[in-house]
DNA sequence: TAGGTAGTTGACGTTAACGTTAACGTCAAG
DNA sequence: CTTGACGTTAACGTTAACGTCAACTACCTA
């Protein structure tokens, strides 16, 4: 039986393949939100850190703090493995996947809006007389928000 | 011909119902992103402000940050409405959706896999011999993402 | 006339998520 | 043997998005 000595990365290494500083790999150490190993003093990356990293990242995009991906990485820690303790993981893992639900239909709210808008400008041409703007369909004038007086 | 008063909300009666404190409409102001019109001193709020404050927090809610929740208010700023003008508005409303399309990408990931370990979760029972945790169809050990050591 | 409630403008405090700088160790190349 | 790229820790700096005073005004109301 051999050791299969799976893929390691130095903290450059990691921190360029996913576009971020060694620092942020440091800071995210010290939020515990990752724990590689060490040569000496030396940070040395497993491929698990490599997918928490993933993970960590994704989370952060989607708008979750790191305390909040931390709490989410920490619902895949079921280690005791006591019963009442999955089942509260098990709830607080639907709760998460409520929210993100909630968000997604915020995020096709404002695609949906940002498109109409898009559509009405691409739509949009110069009235000859008056001088201002009109749906080429339409005619209708625009009006969307009230402008902001740029003070 | 009567003029309408159209509904107008003072700076807590704004705040309240959509859950911020004025302070927070206050800084919204601040950053020219709101501005309510005054009777003397107090800020008086009408129906436009009520629908740019949802447009603000649900961009929060999404993940962006006030200065592109700006960034975004003002394209609905057609003004002078330049031809070129209208055209990098047009632009730059489509980065902003392509933007957001990438995000619900990786919101809808975050809760397959949530969902899946949620499955999974529901899915486990103890391994009377070894103790520790299978899952009750296939019997597979538990493991996903290397647990962090709770140093 | 003294409260109480709502508003105002500063201005300083706080938290998160790093950036930045300092001061130092390590190892291979020229 | 020194330069350069990489690593380390420690600690202070920065920005965003408000929170939290303080000090003041205005208007009811008991």
């Amino acid at each position: 039986m051999t050791t299969v000595a799976s893929k390691t990365y130095s903290i450059k290494e990691l921190a360029d393949e996913f576009g971020v500083t060694p620092r942020t790999l440091r800071h995210y150490e010290d939020q515990g939100l990752l724990l590689p190993e060490r040569q000496g003093q030396n940070r040395i990356y497993s491929g698990a850190d490599h997918a928490r990293l993933a993970w960590i990242l994704r989370g952060k995009r989607v708008g979750f703090s790191l305390q909040e991906v931390g709490e989410m990485l920490d619902l895949y820690d079921v280690g005791d493995g006591r019963e009442t303790q999955r089942a509260v993981t098990i709830e607080r893992c639907r709760d998460r996947i409520d929210a993100l639900e909630a968000q997604r239909d915020d995020i096709n709210a404002t695609i949906d809006e940002l498109q109409e808008f898009c559509e009405l400008l691409a739509n949009l041409k110069k009235n000859r007389k008056t001088g201002t703007w009109v749906r080429r369909d339409t005619g209708e004038p625009l009006g969307v928000y009230a402008p902001r007086k740029t003070a």
